[in-house]
RNA sequence: GGCCCGUUGGUCAAGCGGUUAAGACAUCGCCCUUUCACGGCGGUAACGGGAGUUCGAUUCUCCCACGGGUCACCA
C-alpha cells in the first residue's frame, strides 16, 4: 500500500506540513514549574457543578504556579451545541471569578495559541491526520452505523470485547483500489487510527490524583475524523493540548478508560503527553433507587450552576464548598485564616481524594452560613439587592427602599466573635427580616405564651407608657423586669427556675408577649435592637394592633 | 461481559506498619441564654469479607464481595 499516495488522494487540499504548524505554536516562555491548564467545555447550554469543580482545580494550578489558564471551546459536536452556549460558559466562569487568561471571549478570542474554538481548527487536524496516514497509522473506514451495530451484537453473542479492532476492523486492510472505488461511489467514511496496541500488553502511568495506574493497552482503531471531517474529542485533545502547550489536563475520571488511547496517540505523534489529573466524580443518592450514582445533567437540576444562583447561594459559598471537597485540609486552613481570600490557600493536588464524593447540601449550607456571617452588612445588602432584583422584584423594591434601614437590620448581631448565622441563602433573607416591613408583617398571635388574655393585654397596654426608644439594651430589659411583679411574674430567671410554682410566669413570658406583638412571631433577633430599628411609632402601632387581635 | 477506578461513622474525610482511629457536617444531650441564631461541653457512630507478609495490619500483597465508571462518527 502506498500510504503517501492514499493520503494525497484523500487530502489533496492539505498543503501544510506538521512542522509548519508546529512552528506557529512555539513553546511558551514561562518560568520553571509554571503550569498551563485549560477548561474545555462543550457549549451544550448549561454549566454544571462538575465543570466548576474541575475549573477550580485548573485555575488554582495555573495561577498558583504563575502559569496560564485558558478557555478552549470544544464544539466538535454540532448536534449538541447551543446557540448562546459560549456566552453562558464565559459568564458562568466569570461569575465565579475564574477568568481565563486567554482563549475564547465574548467578543472573539485572545492569545497566541488559537484558534480556541475547535470548529475553527479543522485544517490543523487535517494536516496531522494526513501525516499519520502517510505513515500508515490512519486509514479510511466505510462501515455504516448498521454494520457497526451488527458487529457489536456479534461480539456480545461471542462474549468478545466490543469495538473496532483486530479482525473486526474490516476496513483496516482495504486496498487503494477498493478505497478509491468507495470514495467515487460517494460512500461516507471516517478516518481511523491504526492502533499498534494489544490488550495483552499493560501500560503504566502515574496520574496526579489516582496515583500509579496499571492499564491495558489500547487496541481499538478509534475514529480520528468523523465523516464530516471534524475530529473526535480524542484526536482534538491530543492535537490541541500539544500545540497549545497544556502541561496539566484536569478531567473527570470517566475519561480514565480512554487514557491508554490518548497516550498511544501522543506516542504516535511523537509528542510528550501532559500530566493528567483524573478527578473523582461528584455523586448523589438517587431518590428513586436509593443508589449512589454519578450526578447527571438530565436528572439532577441541582447540578446546574443556575440552580445555586437562583436559590441564592453566594458564589463564594459554592466555591468554598467545592474547595473543601477538593482539599480536605481547606476547612482547617479556613478556620485558622477566616479573613484570607481563598486564593491564599496553598492548594495541593496531593490532597485530592481519589474516590467519588456525595454532594452534601447540608454541608454547603453550613459553609455558606459561615461565608455570609463573615461579610459586612453592606456587602450582604448589595448581594441581596442584586439577587432579589432578579428573583424577587417585589421584595427587592421593599428591601432597597431604604438601604440604610435594610443594612441596619442586617447588621444586627453581625461581626464580633460570635456572629449570628441566620442566612445561608439570599432566599433566606426575606423570611428572616420580613416583619421589619409593614407590608410583609403578618403576625401570628397564636404564638403568645400561655398567660391570661387579660394579662397579656394589660402588659401590652402598660408597655406603651414604659417604652422609650432611647433606652439601651440593659435599661430596656431592666424595665421589663420591673414590670413583672404587677402580673405575678418573676423578673429574675434564676429565682423563677428555683420555684416556678410561686409565679404565674417569668420575664421570659413577658418579653415573649412583646416579641409576638412586635415581630409577629416567637423568634427574632434581639428585641431591644429590633424595636430601636422599627421606631417608636411602629412599635406603638403594633402593640395596639395586638390588643385588638381576634 | 471486557477493561478500569474505588471501599474508614449517616455524609465529607485525616491516617500512609504499632494511634484511646483526628476533624467538619448531620444527629442527640447538657450548659450559656428573655426567644431565636451563635458559642461552649459531651454522647451515639467507622476501618466490606477472606487469605497472606510481619513480632504487629486501617495502612503492604492477593482473592472475593459491593459500589462507580467506561466500552459512539458525545464530550
Amino acid at each position: 500500500m502506498d500510504w503517501k499516495a492514499l493520503a494525497e488522494y484523500l487530502f489533496p487540499h492539505v498543503k501544510e506540513t506538521p512542522e509548519e504548524i508546529e512552528n506557529r505554536y512555539p513553546k511558551r516562555e514561562l518560568a520553571e514549574g509554571a503550569k498551563v491548564t485549560r477548561i474545555a467545555p462543550s457549549p451544550t447550554g448549561f454549566m454544571h457543578l462538575g465543570n466548576l469543580y474541575g475549573a477550580l482545580v485548573d485555575e488554582r494550578l495555573a495561577h498558583q504556579s504563575g502559569g496560564v489558564f485558558y478557555l478552549r471551546i470544544e464544539d466538535t459536536d454540532q448536534k449538541r451545541s447551543v446557540e448562546n452556549g459560549v456566552e453562558l460558559i464565559i459568564e458562568a466562569f466569570r461569575n465565579f471569578g475564574l477568568t481565563p487568561d486567554e482563549g475564547a471571549t465574548l467578543t472573539g478570542e485572545t492569545g497566541e495559541y488559537g484558534p480556541y474554538y475547535q470548529s475553527r481548527r479543522k485544517e490543523i487536524y487535517h494536516v496531522f491526520v494526513k501525516d499519520l496516514m502517510e505513515r500508515g497509522l490512519a486509514y479510511p473506514c466505510f462501515c455504516t452505523e448498521e454494520e457497526l451495530g451488527k458487529m457489536r451484537a456479534e461480539q456480545e453473542a461471542n462474549k468478545e470485547n466490543f469495538g473496532y479492532y483486530g479482525k473486526y476492523a474490516k476496513c483496516r486492510n482495504l486496498s487503494f483500489e477498493e478505497i478509491r472505488q468507495k470514495v467515487q461511489e460517494g460512500i461516507p467514511y471516517v478516518i481511523r487510527f491504526r492502533s499498534p496496541g494489544s490488550i495483552e500488553h499493560k501500560i503504566f502511568h502515574t496520574d496526579l490524583v489516582k496515583g500509579k495506574l496499571e492499564l491495558t493497552e489500547n487496541d481499538q482503531d478509534l475514529v480520528l475524523l468523523k465523516s464530516d471531517g471534524i475530529p473526535t474529542y480524542h484526536f482534538a485533545h491530543v492535537i490541541d493540548d500539544h500545540l497549545m502547550g497544556t502541561t496539566h489536563v484536569v478531567r473527570g475520571e470517566e475519561w480514565l478508560p480512554s487514557l491508554p488511547m490518548h497516550l498511544q496517540l501522543f506516542q504516535a505523534m511523537g509528542w510528550k503527553p501532559p500530566k493528567y489529573l483524573h478527578t473523582a466524580q461528584l455523586m448523589k443518592i438517587d431518590p428513586e433507587t436509593g443508589a449512589k450514582r454519578k450526578l447527571s445533567k438530565r436528572k439532577d437540576p441541582e447540578l446546574a450552576l443556575s440552580f445555586y444562583r437562583q436559590i441564592g447561594f453566594p458564589n463564594v459559598s459554592v466555591l468554598e464548598y467545592l474547595m473543601t471537597m477538593l482539599n480536605s485540609n481547606y476547612e482547617e486552613w479556613r478556620m485558622a485564616n477566616p479573613n484570607e481570600p481563598m486564593q491564599s490557600f496553598p492548594f495541593n493536588t496531593k490532597k485530592m481524594g481519589g474516590s467519588g464524593a456525595l454532594f452534601d447540601m447540608d454541608k454547603l449550607m453550613d459553609v455558606s452560613k459561615n461565608v455570609i456571617s463573615r461579610m459586612s452588612a453592606r456587602q450582604v445588602y448589595e448581594e441581596v439587592d442584586s439577587w432579589a432584583k432578579e428573583n424577587d422584584p417585589e421584595f427587592a423594591a421593599l428591601f432597597s427602599r431604604d438601604p440604610e434601614y435594610s443594612q441596619a437590620i442586617l447588621n444586627i448581631g453581625r461581626g464580633g466573635k460570635k456572629p449570628r448565622k441566620d442566612i445561608g441563602l439570599w432566599q433566606d433573607v426575606k423570611p428572616y427580616m420580613a416583619f421589619f416591613f409593614d407590608e410583609l408583617f403578618t403576625p401570628d398571635y397564636s404564638q403568645m405564651p400561655a398567660l391570661d388574655r387579660q394579662m397579656i393585654d394589660q402588659i401590652l397596654t402598660d408597655y406603651q407608657s414604659v417604652y422609650d426608644p432611647e433606652d439601651d439594651g440593659t435599661v430596656w430589659f431592666n424595665k421589663l423586669k420591673e414590670m413583672c411583679p404587677k402580673y405575678r411574674l418573676c423578673g429574675d430567671m434564676k429565682a423563677y427556675k428555683k420555684d416556678p410554682e410561686d409565679y404565674a410566669g417569668s420575664v421570659a413570658d413577658l418579653s415573649m408577649v412583646l416579641r409576638v406583638a412586635i415581630t409577629g412571631r416567637a423568634q427574632s433577633p434581639d428585641l431591644a435592637q429590633v424595636c430601636a430599628l422599627l421606631g417608636k411609632e411602629r412599635v406603638m402601632r403594633r402593640l395596639k394592633q395586638a390588643i385588638e387581635r381576634e
